[in-house]
DNA sequence: TAATACTAGACTAAATAGGTCGGAATTAAT
DNA sequence: ATTAATTCCGACCTATTTAGTCTAGTATTA
C-alpha cells in the first residue's frame, strides 16, 4: 500500500527516543517499550536489525541496555528503514538483475526510479538529530513547515 | 515494505497502452492482458477500479472495450495510484483524523508528511502521455536520464 | 441467435505483517 | 554464590493482505 510498516515506525521511534537520551547512556528495552508505546519482545527484534546495521549498540545483563552506535546527526532515516526493512525499491522492476518482461515498451522503470531517489534522497538528509524537539537542524523539512 | 503493489504496476502497464492506442480507439482487455502480460480476470477488476475513478470508459459486447476517459497527458501516475490503492499515506499517523499515541513527543509526522509531499508532487507531475515512447515532455524525469 | 465483451461477487492459496512464547546466556550488585 | 536485571535466540502463531481464479451472469453487435 505504499505506506511504511510499523516496524520502521517502531524502529524510528526508538532511534529517536536513544538520540533523546544521549549516546552512551545505557537505556533497557523495557524503558523504550513503555515510553513510545511498543511491544517489548517485538522491540527487542527489530533493535536486533539496526544493531546488525551498526546503528546501535548493546550490552546485555544488568545494566544493560542499548545505545546509539554513533551520534544521532549522523544516523539518517534511510540508515533505519534499511536496517530494518532491507534496501529500498519502490517496484520490483527497480531492483538490481530484475528483468521485467514488458520492459522495452513500458518506460515506466525510470519513473519508479527518479520518485525513489527523490525519496531516498529526503530520507538519507534527515537524521535523527533533526527530531530533537525545538532544534531542527534539517533545513528542507525546516522549510516545509 | 514500501513498495507499489502488483495492482498499481498492473494499473499503469494497462493506462500506458491506453494512451499509446490513442484515446478513443475501443481496446478489449484480452489485448490489453496479453500485450503487457496481466492476468486477464485480474485486469478486469483493476480497469473497473479506475473505471471508478473517472480514468477510464468501457463499451460492452462485441467490438465492445476500454479506452481512456480523458487525454493521456492528463491523468497522471498519481490518478493512477489512488485510483486503485486509494489515497496514499506513507505512514498511518499521516492520515486526517488519526490520533497518534506518542505524537507530542514524537516528531515523525512532519517527515512523513514532507516526505509524501516529495513524492505525490513527482507521481502527479508524471503522465501517461510522459510514458509514450520517445517523447518525453515531463521535465523533471527527462533531467534524471 | 451466436459470438464478443464487460460485470459482479464469492472464493482461495500464498505471502506478509505483526506480533507472542519460553527459555538460555550474560552481567552487575549484594 | 546467588539473584535480579537484561539481552539473545528460535520457534511459533494469527489476522490481514495480496494476487489472483471461478462461476455465472448482462449487454451489444453482426
Amino acid at each position: 500500500m505504499l505506506q511504511v510498516s510499523r516496524k520502521v515506525d517502531y524502529a524510528l521511534r526508538a532511534a529517536i527516543y536513544l538520540a533523546a537520551q544521549g549516546q552512551g547512556r545505557l537505556v533497557p528495552a523495557n524503558e523504550i517499550a513503555e515510553s513510545r508505546r511498543i511491544p517489548k519482545k517485538f522491540l527487542e527484534k527489530i533493535i536486533k536489525d539496526m544493531q546488525r546495521a551498526g546503528l546501535v549498540t548493546s550490552y546485555r545483563g544488568a545494566q544493560g541496555g542499548y545505545t546509539l552506535a554513533r551520534s544521532s546527526d549522523r544516523i539518517s532515516f534511510r540508515d533505519v528503514i534499511e536496517a530494518v526493512e532491507g534496501p529500498i525499491a519502490l517496484n520490483v522492476c527497480v531492483n538490481e538483475g530484475h528483468d521485467c518482461s514488458v520492459m522495452a515498451s513500458c518506460n515506466m522503470q525510470r519513473v519508479w526510479r527518479e520518485g525513489q531517489r527523490r525519496m531516498l534522497e529526503f530520507f538519507a538528509g534527515t537524521t535523527l538529530a533533526d527530531m530533537n524537539p525545538r532544534i531542527f537542524l534539517n533545513t528542507s523539512v525546516e522549510a516545509a513547515v
